[in-house]
DNA sequence: TCTTACATGTAAGTAGTTACATGATTGA
DNA sequence: TCAATCATGTAACTACTTACATGTAAGA
């Protein structure tokens, strides 16, 4: 149940329309919980109904027309609950990891492929991050809620650059292997 | 759609019952994809169903008895089908990380107790990975699957002391940061 | 016979994904 | 007026989780 407290905390950082939020969530947000356009409307109408957040006044709401949301004191009350609850973590679950399993019994024909793609992509999305970091958190400045912002970014980049070095790691290992049939 | 993929690969390497499987999913496949029995049990009656799987004969398919599956070829073919396909690695999800952006508008209440508990876990899963590799991947040992088997919990090892690092630092901001109230 | 462990399943609910629908606004 | 973009939403489906149901086998 964690879709409603990334919205009431990205609606806290800043009142948003759906398609705002959406745009939050494709960027900074993103990169620790993402959500598509369909799950923030659903969720922000959950949450209208349940007294957490409202509509600001002033805008009509019609189909088409843009509508901002603001958090009501009872949504910063439950988000304030929720962060303090204990909670254990979820056990990952990561395709790629399975498919090499998988490979291990079938045969490794097109993972290499697939073992480089990937590693273009979190080349990319490192290289993303270390943009953000580089524009928001140029060093000297220190107030408290930006380390925390920060920590959270830095958790970002050190798992790209995991990924990276195991992904090269990963290709070295395929390049020492015999052929692609099944083992 | 991974989880009919992971049961194959795990039937290919053994075949097994439902409740073996789960030990299984609870234990090695369990740290890249997990699974309750329940999720098990209706996904080995759905491959079944598609001619991918069957079940041994010999045993007589009773309820509260147990019933063992093999792989069929249907079934070894598709899995060599879905890991030779393209697949973009999904966008992951982190509680942890969404309560700390969050405890950066409502306060760190409660979230410090959270980080040195989460620590902890941790630590005991590294344990446990590294008690596997040391049973598993004595240094000598080379056979190819070996190699690919190892790679991955590489990944799982890796991954947590990733972690572990990442809560040491985010602990050691705590102790420097003001008290608890919100931002 | 009682309890515990083994073993397989059903049902209901929640969360997330994919595909589609509808209307407003702006600029070519 | 047409196309593109902004903006909000519905519907159907798939995956996962939580709670519960049912029966067997073995040992105290």
């Amino acid at each position: 149940m964690s879709l409603p407290h990334a919205i009431l905390t990205a609606l806290l950082e800043k009142p948003s329309s759906g398609l705002e939020l959406t745009r939050r969530f494709d960027r900074s947000i993103g990169y620790f919980w993402s959500a598509t356009h369909q799950q923030i409307y659903r969720e922000l109408g959950k949450l209208e109904a349940e007294g957490l957040i409202r509509a600001l006044p002033s805008e009509q709401p019609a189909r088409g027309q843009k509508k901002s949301y603001e958090v009501l004191p009872a949504g910063r009350a439950e988000l304030a609950r929720w962060t303090a609850t204990a909670q254990d973590p979820k056990p990952h679950r990561d395709a790629l990891l399975l498919r090499l399993r998988a490979a291990a019994v079938v045969g490794t024909a097109g993972l290499g492929a697939e073992l480089e793609r990937h590693l273009d992509l979190h080349e990319r999305q490192l290289a993303e991050y270390l943009e953000i970091e580089r524009r928001d958190f140029p060093p000297g400045r220190n107030r408290p809620e930006d380390r925390l912002r920060h920590l959270v970014l830095r958790a970002g980049i050190d798992l790209e650059t995991f990924w990276i070095q195991w992904l090269r790691h990963a290709l070295e290992e395929f390049s020492e292997l015999p052929g692609d049939g099944p083992r």
